[in-house]
DNA sequence: CCTACAACACTTGCATGCAAGACAAAAGGG
DNA sequence: CCCTTTTGTCTTGCATGCAAGTGTTGTAGG
């Protein structure tokens, strides 16, 4: 009786957990490309090709297309063919305001809620970071990310990470289309570390003074590449940017 | 010569404009039916069962369904089903946290760069909500919707509405089950000519109080329906809730 | 009666084929 | 020499078929 209301009381979701799946895997794949800026905004890019390359169907290469296109990286044009997309300034200014925003209010919550154990483990996340001041600048950067993710965690709005983490992307790809500055990590270490003083201190003020200017520091360097390099930004919206694909294989000889 | 640089200076993408694809529609009508209710938390769906109902092949019905996935509307399980997603209580939460920090710093904003042609779009807002307080809800709802949408925009930064859209799914599938409460709308408008004096009176901290109290009336209105109908939620991150689909034709007869 | 085992009917993931559309290049007319 | 027309090749959108995997059902065994 009791078995048949609940035959099998969770087991049931067993093997559904999601397994990774090839498309999603072409899709973290391109989006790595693309985002460390391997490929650059005008690349044009085709399912054929791609697939081709990675030995695959079009398929699943189409479905991570589909995808990309939605995190504003690949641009779609129907019978045409698909690019890198450019980097449309308003996404710019737009991702810097939602960024701001949320960590600035997750952060006034944190001081208020802040729990013991999670102030020792931002100490010891900035400990981390100062372990790698020096030396390659990836395990940095990755301090960096997992130490704003912690704050929103800690604030209570796990999920509203993935929010700002679509908002930065495209300041990501701007971050990678310049040289690395040794003094930047410097910089962005003292940030922190005044942040999560103010936190400690339960002075919002000073948090929020911290965070403002660490987010506002990013996004000056951002400014000063889009000077460099015009190239690859789009100002209106459906931009009239680098589709000039096709050199289209003469059908005859050029003689 | 001129030519050459610019051989079609923006023509190139003329009939690039993106047409409605089938698997779009298909994705509106799906998020449409989930979103309005008619389709329950924890409905089965299938791509066959679907893509057999309007008459399609089964690609663009699963096109559709991974991109609904990713609003957090289908629940995709590999190799067994498909399901309308639950409600999940830490999106609902979140959700508001992203809206209302969005929501408010525009406001903030907006208070300090408004524009004289902006007033009087405000004005012409409520008084277009003022028309639509007696008759049909859909109306007003939609002007209510349209009014936040014009507030983001006037802050400048209209490509963030679309990440208070997402945020602010979860919580317009809560309210389509509740039935609809006449009074609702007198308080939604007097709160929204709350927020536009504040604007007009260059009074942000006003303002900023009406907005605030305003989330969160419709937020409690939200915490009213999980009481009363805790069947469609789910509290841990992958679900346990409801895929009890497969009722399975007997293999022979049942005799 | 309860339990363990094997077949089944269904699902989604991926591969493949065809058709419509769009631009680039070459050919033809002024 | 410049402009219009035709041809060609590539693209993405959609249809279809096969394979792997899952929970359920029915049956056999204790």
């Amino acid at each position: 009786m009791a078995r048949e209301e609940r035959p099998l009381t969770e087991p049931r979701i067993a093997a559904a957990r999601r397994r990774t799946t090839v498309a999603m895997e072409v899709r973290n794949h391109l989006r790595d490309s693309i985002v460390a800026g391997r490929m650059l905004p005008g690349h044009p890019l085709s399912e054929n090709e791609v697939a081709a390359r990675l030995g695959l169907s079009r398929t699943p290469v189409r479905e991570a297309f589909i995808k990309l296109e939605e995190e504003g990286l690949i641009a779609i044009y129907p019978q045409y063919g698909s690019f890198v997309a450019p980097i449309r300034v308003a996404d710019i200014y737009d991702g810097q305001f939602v960024r701001e925003s949320l960590e600035c209010a997750a952060l006034a919550k944190l001081v208020e809620i802040l729990q013991p154990a999670d102030a020792t483990a931002l100490e010891a996340a900035v400990a981390t970071q100062r372990r790698h001041l020096m030396g390659e600048p990836d395990p940095f950067f990755e301090a960096d990310e997992h130490f704003h993710a912690a704050l929103m965690q800690m604030a209570g709005h796990e999920r509203a990470w993935s929010v700002v983490e679509t908002a930065k992307r495209q300041h990501d790809r701007v971050r990678r289309l310049t040289v690395h500055d040794p003094l930047k990590r410097r910089a962005v270490f003292k940030e922190h570390s005044e942040i999560v003083d103010g936190i400690l201190r339960r002075d919002p003020a000073a948090a929020l003074d911290a965070m403002r200017r660490h987010l506002r520091g990013v996004f000056v360097s951002v400014e000063a590449v889009m000077q460099r390099h015009p190239e690859f930004f789009a100002l209106t919206a459906e931009s009239a940017a680098a589709l000039p694909k096709r050199p289209a294989k003469p059908r005859r000889a050029v003689a």
